[in-house]
RNA sequence: GGCCCGGUGGUCAAGCGGUCAAGACACCGCCCUUUCACGGCGGUAACACGAGUUCGAUUCUCGUCCGGGUCACCA
């Protein structure tokens, strides 16, 4: 067989050989032990929370090595791809502030040498590659039609092969002459173009995956598609020619991957290519509802798997990253503490301590991870998400806010800004109701009293409180003029003299307190009472006690 | 079915032949405290199972079981 000749007879109009395209995309000239890692998702759908988590991975490699990250867009699956798919995962990684050195940008967009990052762009390339791979005879047009293959399929299936594919005897068109393929590219029958395995199952290939260690396979001896019958590659094919291209050192993907390397090995080795060092992570997965197991995060079946869910509950995008990190890095718990103010991507992030075992996405552990970064947040920082949040979730909320921002920082200043801040807020959807109570639009009052105190006695520390109340007092002259309103009426300023001998109060500071407390906000629990009051000025305080002393 | 990956408390996880088996979240208790939150202290709770190697296995080997993945002209 003249394999230069089938090659010039399958891709006449390819002119470049592999040589060129070594010298258009050259060796990066990086220092040493820097990483290069690619994101290379396919345009099928929104950004979820595995993705972000393996971009992540990616991002935080380059950078602890101070290597590239770069995005490339895997579109050869016209089928599957979606109109506004490559604008759902840039838009996803915006929103959460994960940027890549370089590849697609935005729709039609890229920066890069290394380009075109997009795969649909990139045929010339494939071709080329594939017809240096045919003129070594590794590679073979194949005529097959679908139904013989589904055909094959089936019998492999019955006679029980421990093997199933295109591979051996069911190869039938790996040893078609010239003249036959010729006669079947003339009559324009379609064709894809295999690759010519010839691994023996018998061996073993072994490779060192970053994550989990030494890794024993069969050898491929299946000759998979490297083209589909329109000219466009399948992913095992893109993957070998743009990793070797773009010079990626490490390929970081989803465990669902391996067990198709010794497929991606056999290629690179086929093409001359230097095999890249593999790193398969762990899937996030959740506990299912219905059974009670763990198991795989689901773009259909999960809500939470759209990284949007997130950004619609209001957690802060810097939360979300927090915690996917320690998903990725346990010891990144550490570091933040020792380093409560670094920028996350400062972290020396290693893949060696990734976890090989799939990782459940914990909402209560990100929960409390985000109270913990929204109470080192400003009072200025806090509003500005509150507020962006708002305009796009809850507009009441948002002109309620607008109105007076000021005021609104200052309630949200309570108690923040000092070295041991409140850790009430996770979401920005809490806010609302959080704050509800200062704004009259939001609030509704409530004057049922605790049960431990009579309505009798509510009134009586209402009508005391309103006439030694004084909205210029500090809030030292404040809190002893209530301690004062405790003998008189029947209670103690002093708590642990209450506990001793309860009997003889109707009760301590706390329960006046907790009176006035409802009375004010509705509530037993808030933060800083002194302040609430301050901020809500002594017209609405007098108002809403004089409302409740009615009320009781 | 073949091949492959994984299996330490409820969750995330340190651990790499000898540990009273870290830590974080959650939970419980106590302290601080005008409520709550914060903070401090303490507590409950784990090496899937069975063999083997070894003076000694959570750690190494094999098997079992249980999860997961993969076997497309999808990625």
């Amino acid at each position: 067989m003249d394999y230069n000749a089938l090659s010039e007879l399958l891709f006449p109009e390819i002119t470049k050989t592999p040589e060129d395209l070594e010298a258009i995309y050259p060796p990066r000239n990086l220092p040493e032990g820097a990483r290069v890692t690619r994101f290379a998702p396919s345009p099928t759908g929104y950004l979820h929370i595995g993705g972000l988590f393996g971009a992540l991975t990616d991002v935080m490699t380059s950078r602890a090595t101070k290597g590239v990250a770069f995005l490339r867009i895997e579109d050869t699956d016209k089928k599957r791809e979606i109109d506004d798919g490559v604008s759902a995962i840039i838009n996803g990684f915006d929103a959460f502030g994960v940027g890549f050195d370089e590849g697609v940008t935005g729709f039609g967009t890229e920066e890069g040498a290394y380009g075109p990052y997009t795969q649909s762009q990139r045929v010339e390339i494939y071709k080329t590659v594939a017809k240096s791979l045919v003129r070594k005879g590794l590679a073979y047009p194949c005529f097959c039609t679908a139904d013989e293959l589904s055909a094959m399929r089936e019998k492999q299936e019955t006679e029980s092969t421990s093997i199933w594919g295109y591979f051996g005897k069911w190869a039938k068109c790996r040893d078609l002459s010239f003249d036959e393929i010729k006669a079947k590219l003339d009559a324009g029958m379609p064709y894809v173009l295999r690759f010519r395995a010839d691994g023996n199952e018998e061996n073993k290939v072994v490779f060192e995956d970053v994550i989990r260690g030494k890794i024993e396979m069969p050898e491929n001896i299946i000759d998979e598609v490297l083209l589909k019958s329109d000219g466009v590659p399948t992913y095992h094919f893109a993957h070998v020619c743009d990793d070797h291209l773009m010079r990626t050192t490490h390929v970081i993907r989803g465990e669902e991957w391996i067990s198709s390397v010794p497929k991606h090995i056999a290629l690179f080795k086929a093409c001359g290519y230097k095999v890249p060092k593999f790193a398969h992570t762990p899937q996030v997965m959740k506990i299912d509802e219905d059974d009670g197991t763990k198991r795989k995060l689901s773009k259909r079946k999960d809500p939470e798997a759209a990284v949007s869910y997130f950004v619609d509950k209001g957690f802060p995008k810097e939360s979300v990253l927090e915690y996917l990190v320690t998903l990725l890095n346990s010891n990144f718990e550490d570091w933040r503490r020792a380093n409560p103010k670094a920028d996350i991507f400062e972290f020396p992030f290693n893949l060696k301590k990734m976890s090989s075992s799939g990782c459940l996405f914990d909402l209560v552990k990100l929960t409390d991870i985000s109270k913990n970064v929204i109470s080192v947040m400003t009072a200025q920082q806090v509003y500005d998400y509150v507020e962006k949040w708002a305009k796009q979730y809850d507009e009441e909320f948002y002109n309620i806010l607008a109105k007076d921002s000021e005021f609104a920082k200052n309630i949200l200043n309570i108690d923040r800004e000092n070295p041991k801040p409140r850790k009430d807020i996770s979401q920005w959807s809490q806010v609302k109701d959080y704050i509800s109570y200062f704004y009259d639009e939001l609030y509704t009052p409530d004057y049922t009293m605790p049960e431990n105190i009579s309505s009798e006695d509510a009134e009586a520390i209402l009508t005391k409180y309103i006439e030694v109340y004084d909205d210029a007092d500090d809030k030292d002259t404040w809190f002893s003029k209530i301690k004062e309103m405790c003998e008189p009426l029947g209670f103690t300023p002093n708590v642990k003299e209450f506990k001793k001998t309860p009997a003889d109060f109707k009760g301590h500071v706390g329960d006046i307190s907790t009176v006035i407390r409802i009375a004010v906000t509705s509530r037993t629990n808030t933060p800083d009472l002194y302040m609430i009051m301050k901020l809500l000025g002594k017209e609405k305080v007098a108002e809403r006690l004089n409302r409740t002393i009615e009320n009781i």
